[in-house]
RNA sequence: GGAGGAUUAGCUCAGUUGGGAGAGCACCUGCCUUACAAGCAGGGGGGCGCAGGUUCAAGUCCUGCAUCCUCCA
């Protein structure tokens, strides 16, 4: 027995509503996967956001979608499971206890790897306790039981072995090659952590003597500090102004080192001079070139962007400044040609910022090549991921058919330590799941794997793989959705495809949502250097969480960005709010109704059967559209239908029989108000769970909470087309006197006296049958309904299909005035009759078009055309 | 250079198999009607970026152009 007083505010307040809420789902163990055989399973695991700090709108977003696709399975009697989880984010995390290292005086070379690994866990328990409470005001209905950690001991035996199984199979190799250097936080990147950004820079021209003749050969470059590290010169093997030089040498300015100029048909004669520099130990063409032609390479760069002991003179220089130095040396020997102003493209650290430098390195890669391969080749059978919406599908298969290998080390601590061993004599290398036997004979690798390289994993790895007969892999295991923004779709959605491809020979997603970034109000970046961030708490705080999930899941469509706008969220509020007045209208007439009082096989009103239809299409629309992800027009479907249809209209009729003595009909009444609004807060309730939850407690209910309620269905035998046309004729003809009273400036307030003409006795007793809904919302003196009635003289008068309206105003009709009105309405339908009959009479539109259009022209023409008639009648009889 | 997105009311945006242009906010008018004045009722406001094409029919499909924004090289 639930308390049957009303006990709702008049004023809907999110934080009473939200309090202790979650704590009763979680206690409820509402949100763990019943791993029941019975039913269908269906997963999703959570983008598992960064230890780095609290969440932000992005991934209020990103959850808030996943968050409703889970809950209306759930509802819909699947076997839900949405795991949750965290990120360790090597470079950021690192860096952020950096930061807080340095704050205190040290860093973590003082500090010691394991000091500093025991201060990184600290970090991650502190803040993964923030992101727990963030999911928790979110109202996220994730499963705890389940939550995974990238480094956990799972999660790196899984790293392990895809490593061991990568590196055993050739894919994964260790090499000198040409890597991107961020020289601030001392790591290699991968291709996709570099930024590209337009720089104004300038490019350099020099002269490069040649040996033993008083010619030179001009180069240029936009890097002048590297020509310490220049080990050829080459041209065009075509380019006519150089062929006398080609194997002619070169003394490095500055340096005086010989070297050669070579050909190499990689050189474009158009740019610049047509000849250039190479430098193999600094840039990535360079390097290639340099192993055609077996050229040495100087690297002359420290990892920290100073210049090396093989820059001479420069040793100890920042790589700027070193810039600078050789540009006033060059130009003191007069080697310096000209400056010219360029803008380029300079890479920069997707983390830090800093300038990134082509550098020589050893590190470890995957190849790409077999792996992706075997992806694109999946979106070409029908077992492909979905892409959502499709167009994300072709960035992605554009990025895996021209991928390069992949550089997985990173010269970290905080991360999955590469399983590799060196011999401390033959350094021979060990690849495994563990150390060698003698293992006091080797070393292992220092460095850490890229971050991506464990989340890559993430979709089997949580589920207990390695274990293949783990019980959650075999039975959640492929996902069914994956949620993300288009801003990852190379850094994970691309790897996920193509590990799980390779290591459980499944896609790792049945589909993927793909969305967008959320801006501010002008549309910019939300950053922390802009300033312009919003907490997504702060906004939970002023207006709750359901008014966020609402304007989140609303405001945009999918795969668009989103700008946050405080109105909008504002008028989200005003939505909640009228739903809970609504519901609190609910309940305070339904007096001592219980869940099994409600019985929809009495005698149905009008407007009883014409909002059980409007229920029935809405469940229809918003299934449909969520299944499809269109959050955007399953909310705008909700928020129809319960403001336009339920509020202003069904609540406002189901007065009559509520205030009215008879017992059966307000029996009645209540059944649709309760059943309705049961019903829509169930369809609601994924969109905005907390005060769906609150209202469908307070209201006649059973079960024990809307998380697991049954999710609506269509019911056919509650649907009633006609009863859908007696309504809007209903409507149509409260709405024309409104309009009439607004314009002849009579209140609501006021009675007046109204005469219905229906076209035939069938209206007639259909109008008497509905005659105290119009006598209440026409507020009527005296209504009088025939098929053929004395019209008086001097009255306002609106057409509805199948009846006209009189309203006898007498000393309020301006006769002008109401000829004025007459004649625009006359314009109106003329202008309909033209449109209709104009389409009538082309041929092609009669011939071509579906019958039913065609058929349902001819009845607006039918329609008009009465109508018209009606109008033109009563403007002669005023002009007369 | 290549790919994609955007361009619809004053602002922010919907418009999903092509079949009479919509919402929220803002604006104007009138109402404290016993769920809600953060509300109710009524109203004004749009050459759907431009130019072609396909079609009986184009905001919607095709081509080109313009402007802005992303991504890739």
């Amino acid at each position: 027995m639930s308390d049957k007083k009303v006990t709702l505010p008049s004023k809907y307040n999110p934080n009473e509503v939200e309090a202790g809420r979650y704590q009763f789902w979680l206690e409820g163990k509402f949100f763990e996967a019943p791993n029941d055989p019975k039913k269908e399973p269906y997963s999703i695991v959570i983008p598992p956001p960064n230890v780095t700090g609290r969440l932000h709108l992005g991934h209020a977003w990103d959850t808030t979608m996943q968050d409703t696709i889970i809950r209306m399975k759930r509802m819909q009697g699947y076997d839900v499971l949405w795991l949750p989880g965290m990120d360790h984010a090597g470079i950021a995390t690192q860096a952020k206890v950096e930061g807080e290292l340095k704050k205190m005086g040290t860093n973590r070379y003082e500090l010691g790897r394991e000091k500093f690994l025991e201060k990184s866990w600290e970090w991650k328990e502190e803040y993964a306790s923030f992101i727990r409470s963030q999911w928790e005001k979110l109202g996220l209905s994730v499963d705890y039981s389940r939550e995974r950690f990238t480094l956990d001991e799972g999660l790196s035996d899984a790293v392990k072995e895809v490593f061991v199984k990568l590196y055993e199979k050739g894919l994964i190799y260790r090499g000198e090659y040409i890597i991107n250097w961020d020289p601030q936080t001392k790591t290699a990147l991968s291709d996709i952590e570099v930024i590209h950004e337009e720089v104004e820079g300038k490019f350099y021209h020099f002269k490069y003597p040649i040996k033993d003749s008083d010619e030179f050969i001009e180069i240029a470059t936009t890097r002048p500090e590297t020509m310490l590290g220049d080990t050829a010169v080459a041209v065009h093997p075509d380019d006519e102004r150089y062929q006398h030089l080609i194997g002619k040498t070169v003394i490095l300015p500055l340096v005086g080192r010989e070297i050669e100029i070579v050909a190499d048909d990689y050189v474009d004669m158009e740019l610049g001079s047509g000849a250039v520099k190479i430098t193999p130990a600094h840039d990535p063409n360079d390097f290639e070139i340099g192993n055609r032609h077996n050229l040495e390479r100087v690297l002359v760069m420290n990892e920290d962007g100073t210049m090396n002991e093989n820059a001479g003179k420069y040793e100890g220089m920042d790589r700027f400044e070193c810039r600078e130095q050789i540009v006033k040396d060059l130009e003191e020997i007069g080697a310096l040609l000209k400056i010219e102003e360029r803008v380029h493209q300079v890479g920069h650290s997707e983390r830090s910022g800093a300038v990134v430098e082509p550098y020589l390195s050893t590190q470890w890669f995957v190849k790409m090549k077999p792996l992706a391969d075997a992806a694109v080749a999946l979106q070409e059978s029908d077992d492909k991921v979905n892409f959502f919406p499709e167009r994300f599908e072709r960035t992605y298969l554009h990025w895996m058919e021209n991928i390069r290998d992949w550089v997985i080390s990173r010269q970290l601590w905080w991360g999955h330590r590469i399983p590799a061993w060196y011999h401390k004599e033959t350094g021979e290398i060990y690849v495994g799941r563990e150390a060698p036997r003698d293992h006091e004979n080797w070393e292992q690798d220092e460095d850490v794997l890229d971050t991506w390289f464990s989340s890559a994993l993430w979709p089997f790895s949580t589920m207990g793989w390695p274990d293949t007969e783990a019980a959650d892999f075999k039975r959640y295991f492929p996902t069914k959705a994956l949620v993300t923004g288009y801003d990852i779709i190379f850094f994970w959605v691309a790897r996920m495809i193509f590990q799980s491809k390779e290591f459980t020979g499944e896609k790792p997603f049945e589909d993927v949502l793909i969305h967008g970034l959320i801006r501010d109000a002008e549309g910019r970046k939300m950053s922390k250097s802009l300033g312009n961030g919003v907490d997504p708490m702060d906004v939970i705080d002023k207006y709750g969480a359901d008014s966020l999930r609402y304007f989140l899941l609303t405001g945009s469509t999918p795969g668009q960005d989103l700008r946050f706008h405080w109105e909008k969220v504002e008028s989200t509020w005003n939505f909640a709010n009228k739903i809970w007045n609504a519901s609190r209208f609910v309940l305070m007439n339904l007096e001592d109704f219980n869940y099994d009082d409600i019985d929809l096989s009495g005698d149905l009103s009008v407007a009883d059967k014409w909002i059980l239809t409007r229920l029935n299409e809405t469940i229809d629309q918003v299934t449909k559209n969520t299944d499809k992800y269109e959050f955007g027009e399953a909310g705008r479907q909700l928020y129809n239908f319960i403001w336009d249809e339920f509020c202003d209209w069904y609540i406002e009729m189901a007065k009559l029989p509520l205030y009215s003595d008879d017992a059966a009909k307000k029996k009645t009444t209540q059944s649709v108000l309760a059943y309705v609004l049961d019903q829509t807060m169930r369809l609601l309730h994924p969109f905005m769970p907390f005060i769906t939850e609150e209202i469908w407690q307070q209201l006649p209910h059973a079960g024990e909470s809307i998380t697991i309620a049954s999710w609506p269905q269509v019911k056919q035998e509650l649907h009633d087309e006609l009863a859908v046309k007696e309504m809007s004729r209903l409507m149509a003809i409260i709405k024309s006197v409104r309009n009439i009273r607004a314009e002849v400036d009579t209140p609501m307030s006021k009675k007046i006296n109204m005469l219905i003409e229906a076209e035939n006795e069938q209206i007639v007793s259909e109008l008497e049958r509905n005659r105290a809904y119009v006598e209440r919302f026409c507020n009527t003196e005296k209504l009088e309904i025939a098929a053929k009635l004395q019209v008086p003289d001097k009255a306002m008068t609106a057409v509805v299909t199948g009846a006209e309206i009189f309203l006898p105003l007498e000393g309020l009709i301006d006769i002008d005035k109401e000829l004025e009105r007459l004649e625009k309405e006359l314009e109106k339908w003329t202008q309909e009759v033209d449109r209709v009959k104009k389409k009538l009479s082309n041929e092609g539109f009669v011939s071509k078009a579906p019958e039913a259009l065609v058929e349902s022209e001819r009845q607006k023409e039918r329609d008009y055309l009465e109508k018209q008639a009606k109008v033109k009648a009563r403007l002669e009889e005023l002009k007369g």
